[in-house]
DNA sequence: AGAATAGCTGTAAACGTTTGCACTTTTTAG
DNA sequence: CTAAAAAGTGCAAACGTTTACAGCTATTCT
């Protein structure tokens, strides 16, 4: 169906010498004469030879492609991550196939699969969650894997993430010194290792420690109105301060409380855990701990490029620093 | 570097059929016996294999992998679209080749050309802007292309839009109607088809049909903080209805408004052009042109399917419908 | 000058599939 | 029951590169 290309074969034939040393022209071979390799890029210029990406992969076995696995494409919090991502791919010359597994046709271990089935040199995971068939999949391949804003149970895979647990303790801190004493935790995907391994520890580690008794705990918040809906729930309990992980959820607290005529942060206090543009957009702004979500990216990035090229890498766990921006939906006294 | 993988010789002896069968098996052909497919079937169940998508890419010029390109991935306009692409993508087994654009690194035709190289069956072009250069490499070759939320001058590629022109005159209609005489156009990219063909047209017709002199047309407006910035000379040249085509940017305009102490719509009234959640989340919510994003995404991949397979495609240049969404950044009597 | 070495180029075998063609076997029809 | 048609299978040639390996040609050294 395709026009017929141009293939290495034709500009071998016009420079009259064999395929090759074409070859090692394009690839930048250095054992070629000067004059040779002229010839032989006039005639790739004037044909406009392009190589053939899909021949190049079966015969070099590598594919100069990554895989990118995200749960949601209009998430920005992983469009940021992205950004990064691409990016530093562009730099190293990488292209990037992306496998959203927010549609539940297609699990974890199966978009993980169908990279591999397309001989991407390697992955970087930004899912949330790790199943254990996703675990296995990558465990049958040499293909390295870095994850990107999250970390697996056993830190058997590298990642690059934030200190999540600190992170939580002094948003908590935070809202605590402002008075307020019925903090709770509102998270997107209550089965998450972040959730599990980091934040929720944190946070009932918090409450005991400072004698809060049980606290509070909201699932499965994941979009706008169900922050929104949830408020109501929160006035009920009496929650005076919330972590949400969600960054449109927490919006949608905002707004909800806003709506009820109450006053943010003086009634209820809000910390965006996973802070997007969104939250600076806001008014109020939210207080949020400021992930840099664009490194995060460029380094699991980076680090992949490394593994890729079978080179050291001195850090299998990195963690980049946060910040906890204090905004308007906290009081800053 | 890669584990030894399962080849579709070594399905073959094993199954003690020839390669060519079990490759017909694994394409679903039908000329197989029931039988021959079964044990076949078994044996590639038992070894795990699975098909190496770059030698099939190679074999049968078809590698289901279409490219995706895209302005600037943390855009939610472009995440939207990208979303019901993917679903569709997902829904014909294709995978995604995402390039970003948005690096100056990367130029349009040399997107394309990687893409291409890279042998795509078939690109969605989503950038706003469609330089010659870009034109002209789509052009060599014979790889269908659909541009997704814009247009091109010729209307040489197939596309899937909305009628901007009748949308923006609406918009500016409302206004209108709610009394406001100096209306304004603020653009992200004032170069872009859908710019200068549609929407400065449909702007300076309206402003010449109803006799509101020539009006004030802004540029370069792409991010919450231009938008936020350019309030004060909004107020200068005496605005009191403006249509603003990046999202973010009538946020920022709507909250700077609100920091100068105005009242929105009472003052100014918002209208947002390229709809994303973050329009119906800000308080006050903006009236916008909500496009069907989604819609335009999976209705533009459903054609490039279509045009991969050559089936025949009987409207080249599909509009899909827009709907007005009046909320308070405008009033509503 | 001759030998050793380094630099350059070509040959041909991979890489792992698909697919046209030919051949054999089975089914169908008369 | 036989001829013709259909179904099932295998062979081998693509697909367009990369890359050992070998060989040839300069260059360098003694």
């Amino acid at each position: 169906m395709r026009k017929q290309e141009i293939t290495i074969y034709d500009v071998a034939r016009e420079a009259k010498v064999s395929m090759a040393t074409v070859s090692r022209v394009v690839n930048g071979n250095t054992n070629v004469r000067k004059d040779t390799r002229d010839r032989v890029m006039k005639v790739i210029n004037r044909l406009h030879y392009q190589p053939n990406a899909v021949a190049q992969g079966l015969a070099s076995k590598r594919t100069t492609t990554v895989g990118l696995i995200v749960p949601d494409l209009t998430n920005l919090y992983f469009a940021e991550l992205s950004k990064g991502i691409d990016d530093i791919a562009l730099l190293y010359k990488y292209n990037i196939i992306i496998t959203s597994i927010e549609n539940r046709l297609m699990r974890e271990d199966q978009a993980i699969q169908g990279l591999l089935n397309k001989q991407v040199d390697g992955v970087i995971y930004m899912s949330d969650s790790l199943p254990e068939e996703a675990v296995e999949a990558f465990k049958r391949t040499d293909t390295p894997v870095v994850l990107a804003g999250t970390k697996d149970n056993h830190l058997e895979f590298p990642s690059v993430a934030i200190d999540y647990q600190k992170a939580d303790t002094e948003a908590l801190n935070l809202m605590y010194n402002d008075g307020k004493r019925n903090l709770a935790l509102v998270l997107d995907n209550p089965e998450t290792v972040v959730n599990t391994e980091n934040r929720i520890p944190a946070y009932q580690q918090f409450m005991k420690e400072h004698k809060l008794g049980k606290g509070h705990i909201y699932s499965n918040i994941k979009d706008h109105s169900d922050g929104y809906n949830l408020y109501s729930q929160l006035q009920k309990d009496g929650v005076d301060g919330v972590i949400v992980t969600s960054d449109v959820s927490a919006v949608g607290i905002l707004t909800s409380a806003i709506d009820a005529g109450k006053n943010v942060p003086k009634d209820i206090e809000i910390i965006t855990a996973n802070a997007t543009q969104i939250a600076s957009i806001v008014r109020p702004a939210l207080t949020a701990i400021r992930q840099p979500l664009y490194d995060i990216g460029a380094v699991a990035m980076r680090m992949l490029t490394k593994l890729m090229n079978n080179e050291k890498v001195d850090e299998m766990q990195i963690e980049l620093p946060y910040e906890l921006l204090k905004k308007q939906s906290t009081s800053n006294n």
